[in-house]
DNA sequence: ATTATCTATAGATCTATAGATAATGC
DNA sequence: ATTATCTATAGATCTATAGATAATGC
């Protein structure tokens, strides 16, 4: 059984590690880092998690399940009429990765970098991403019948929405200083505009051509 | 002057370095590796460009230009009536980073990882942009007032574009795997689909909603 | 004479572990 | 008795350089 301290001190390596591994990737990430900022010496570390790669593969995994868990609200509520879903689905989405804005960029170059590290996750994810596409196909296909909206493909309509939520995250860096500003209410302003881009570009995607 | 040989040695090391560095970052990245892969002893590479940081810049810097001439092509020709322009833009920026895969997820990286690199660039990219994105202004301002199409912000249209056509090759090795396949064949129609995807969908998002 | 190349190695990290000591729970 | 923690260090890389040797151009 654990102690009562420890609960804490590994605790606190995971928290440093997280931040370390995000901010670095795995590479650059160094343990001896981690040990510092988690306050335990670097002993430590290796006494709880063995080794460094077995410790990333903690975070990484915990990550992974997220971001998955992301992609599902997107879909929204199915009870919801279709525009109107997609309008929810969207905002979630968006405001899921703006309270995690590391994680995009974080898993998609560990998995590039290791490839084989995502193949166990890949069926899985295939296999729940088929079952909600093709939910979400048939109300695209059923509301394009009414004469409502367009005809479109799900999946291209699901990559249009994960590339518009998601790119100013991986990007931003790069695009915030040019298009926004340094400070943080700036921030705000900007990113509360394009959450209402995205889901404005969503809309008009699907939006009837020739009434 | 350089030996006639020399010109051989120094350019396999920077393209060795070249691929190392966009397969695994600057701290993955082995000077070792990239020598063997040069075929060059590892002293020769100290030799042409003194340290490994040296080298990195060299291959930042080139892909840096290389990236922010691709926004640019992103404008197509001036002369063009707008939808045509924007049509031509987005092809030909899709096509620029197809063949160039691996670079905006490089620049990205480094740049989160040394903000400090990218201060030095950022005023001119900022400057070059604005231009740029002040024409366009005008352009879609002309268009809409002729009630040709909707008014748009073109930040937000240019930020649009480049989150539809990059994010697919950032996100190639999740992506691909379940929406395509593994063959080659499958992935040039996949992508030659989501170039589509991104024209279309860019066109719907200045159509005039309520002609 | 200068430039290019190689061998050998110094010096700096970094991960991991061994082994001793302190704290905790039964 | 078991779990947690620390000190000290082994062992593996990795970058960088020193110093010797070979190739090239004048």
């Amino acid at each position: 059984m654990k102690g009562k301290h420890s609960a804490n001190k590994e605790q606190a390596i995971l928290e440093a590690a997280e931040r370390e591994f995000i901010a670095k990737g795995f590479a650059g990430a160094r343990t001896t880092s981690i040990a510092q900022a988690a306050g335990v010496t670097h002993a430590m570390l290796h006494y709880y998690f063995r080794t460094k790669e077995h410790l990333f593969e903690r975070i990484l995994d915990e990550k992974m399940r997220l971001l998955g868990h992301s992609i599902l609200t997107t879909f929204g509520d199915v009870n919801l009429p279709l525009q109107q879903r997609l309008r929810e689905g969207i905002s979630n989405h968006f405001d899921f990765i703006a309270q995690n804005p590391g994680l995009p960029r974080f898993i998609v170059n560990e998995v590039f970098s290791a490839p084989e590290r995502y193949e166990v996750m890949q069926h899985r994810i295939a296999e729940i991403a088929g079952a909600i596409l093709s939910d979400l196909q048939h109300e695209l296909d059923a509301s394009a019948a009414r004469g409502e909206t367009d005809a479109v493909d799900a999946r291209m309509l699901m990559l249009d929405i994960v590339s518009l939520n998601i790119f100013i995250f991986i990007g931003e860096p790069i695009i915030l200083p040019i298009f926004a500003g340094a400070g943080p209410a700036e921030r705000e302003a900007f990113l509360a505009r394009r959450k209402a881009e995205s889901i404005e570009t969503i809309l008009r995607r699907i939006q009837k051509s020739n009434p």
